[in-house]
DNA sequence: TTCTAATAAGACGTAAGAAG
DNA sequence: CTTCTTACGTCTTATTAGAA
């Protein structure tokens, strides 16, 4: 058994058990990371190569790649479990938000429906339903809140942007985490153990209007760094101008945007939005992102139109990203507009009306990208990320700069 | 270093590696159930009194308890970590289920509502909302599902009885998994990581219903063991026997149970109950318990009634116990009653009108008895987990003999 | 070709040295 | 003492040479 031990130098002698020297197992990690399972052959080699090796056995050598293997195979496993815990913590809360959001929908509408239905029947015996509209509409919520009973002054002032900013955060977070608007399940969307996050359409409001809420492995502020950079994400933007920045508050930001959206046909112009958005911190640590329309309905500075657009309405809508617990971020996702679907003609109109169109373009595209470029590099170079589509928004510049004369230098939003 | 080896017996001299026998190894694993942390003379005096470790040297000893914590510590976070891992697992499946039910009942509702809300205008204009009602009627699901068209033959024979069974199984499993009944939030029931479950009570059906789903670490077997016996966990049961019992189908059986309920106050006399129930086994291997009611108006045959009581009504109700990929089991209670709330005064009419009450006395209590019972034990021995129970189940049969005549000989059901 | 024994290599568990 | 590390025994598995 102890045989071969006089291979080794001056100062061991039968000690069998020697703690190899920082230098030595300095370089085994480095061939270790070159290759973790090294040939009989490969190992004798190693051993007459390197100097700090020479007076290891080769024997050694191989107890010593066992014994390395083993530590990250235990190392990785636990960090897989832990990694894993996190996830379904996280994912665990998400869901019972959401079905505690759920709930309160459900009873508000088994409420509502109980007095449309009693509506029903006292309309049948006496004709006192002149109220009942009005008094149904003050009950609900579904729509878009009205404006606060004494609007602030509304001009292009930074009180009066700040006024929007809130107003937008306020109805933003409403749609996002409330009952603001009805949400409905996303056709074929089932939530699935693998799938994206949850996801909802609206249902008889406004507009059209996508919802979705899901992790990513990815700090809040690299999210929202994304997420603002719609060429990034979004396949119909065609470009993207941040026209003017001023702080707003503590940590917020309000940024004055130009976008314009690809057409989806020949047959209809494409869109184009002039945005306000809002960037913040909400007291719980989360970084949220709201956006809606300046137009002159809001008492905001009339913007000109662009020739070949038509200026389509993004009402309340953005992102609410707040940390989780394991690392990564949870995310929900609002995006609502009114696509002016009455400009287009009748046969491409489902097109500009479709909630579902939206959530598939919008809303889950930004939580695929993001999964795609959380999942791309796991812990390896952060930089570097961006590549791909850089070649897409070369592409969207040059055809923007082709097509209106307004969008060359693009905000450091990267 | 290699001293202290000669102790060791013949056959090795000076190899320093040794295994343990597998006796000294039993008699260590004892020492160490009996005391992981021994001291210094706690050793010496095992080593003197243990003869298989006679020849081990005391360092030795010493060693192997701090390697042998070591592993317990290792083995018991990992262990730690993956029965956490399961049980996030099974919750995740169980809340994703929840929110597609809860998906489901708002796209429902929504419909339904765009419907009444339709007919309230209309109604306004026209008066042509006499078929308002029938048509959505028929197109809510939300009360009890009238029997089939062509009702098979109700009368005490098998085939008669398999029909009301399998009938009661399918109006169970859609209240239990769909939206045959409308769910609303149970006050003050907020979802939470340590909630008992989801739970849920009706709204707008016939009688009082409670809905409960929870995860709990039983087999499936061992949990419907302790739901059926209704005197182990149900504070309110005075009394329950087993009338009759016969196979049905493969695997399934139908019992024929009489059961009595104390009264709430004094005010109103108690109820009881003639159930059948129908015991099965679904294809995906869970396990379902199915009751309702045997009344002359299910043509089954008319019971007699006993004095001091009033005959309650069970609806179809019952449990639905699915094994989780952990090894637990996911649970689904309904509990639907007819308390016959007429019969009391007003003024305790309440108490038989409240589907919360339902919930937090029937199906709560069960989540809740089965959790005692699993936490209580776990790991340790099986048997005897029905002790506390038999004095008041004891209490139940002095107090049933007492009160009626026919409820002595209890079913073996534990 | 197919079956079998010998050999090698790795995974796994564990005894014991070393560092904190 | 705890934690990490080295080293070794045991068991399983894959490969191969030799025999049926």
């Amino acid at each position: 058994m102890v045989t071969a031990r006089e291979a080794r130098e001056a100062a061991m002698d039968a000690s069998k058990y020697v703690r190899y020297t920082p230098e030595q197992v300095e370089a085994l990690e480095r061939l270790y990371y070159e290759c973790p399972k090294p040939s009989s052959l490969r190992r004798q080699q190693l051993v007459r190569e390197c100097a700090v090796l020479a007076n290891v056995d080769p024997k050694q050598i191989k107890v010593w790649f066992q014994n390395r293997r083993c530590r990250e195979k235990q190392r990785k496993e636990s960090g897989r479990l832990q990694s894993l815990n996190r996830k379904l913590t996280a994912m665990n809360k998400l869901l019972m938000e959401e079905n505690d959001r759920l709930q309160k929908q459900v009873s508000h509408l088994v409420y509502e429906n109980g007095y449309y239905r009693q509506q029903t029947h006292s309309a049948g015996l006496a004709t006192t339903d002149t109220s009942c509209e009005s008094v149904v509409t003050s009950g609900q919520q579904n729509l878009v809140a009205a404006p606060p009973p004494q609007p602030p002054p509304r001009d292009a002032s930074p009180a009066g942007l700040m006024s929007i900013a809130e107003e937008t955060l306020t109805e933003f977070l409403s749609k996002a985490t409330g009952t603001a608007v009805e949400w409905v399940q996303m056709p074929g969307m089932k939530p699935g153990p693998d799938s994206i996050g949850i996801i909802a359409i609206s249902h008889g409001c406004a507009g059209v209007a996508a919802r979705a809420c899901g992790l990513v492995g990815m700090e809040p502020a690299k999210v929202a760094e994304i997420l603002k950079d719609w060429p990034l994400w979004l396949r119909d933007c065609r470009s993207m101008e941040v026209v003017n920045v001023l702080p707003a508050g503590s940590n917020g930001t309000i940024e004055l945007l130009y976008m314009q959206l690809y057409a989806p046909t020949t047959l209809a112009p494409a869109r184009d939005f002039w945005l306000m958005r809002y960037t913040s911190i909400l007291d719980d640590g989360s970084l949220v992102v709201c956006e809606r329309s300046l137009s002159s309905k809001q008492g905001g500075p009339s913007m000109p139109l662009v020739q070949p657009f038509i200026r389509g309405e993004m009402l309340p809508s953005g992102f609410l990203i707040r940390p989780s617990d394991g690392g990564g971020s949870v995310i929900h996702i609002v995006d609502h507009l009114d696509l002016e679907p009455w400009s287009v003609p009748e046969v491409v109109r489902p097109l500009y009306e479709s909630s579902a169109i939206v959530a598939q373009k919008m809303s889950m595209a930004a939580l695929r990208y993001l999964r795609q470029v959380a999942h791309e590099d796991t812990n390896s170079v952060i930089t570097g990320w961006g590549r791909q589509p850089a070649a897409l928004r070369a592409l969207s510049q040059k055809l923007t700069r082709l097509g209106s004369s307004n969008s060359t230098n693009r905000s450091n939003s990267l």
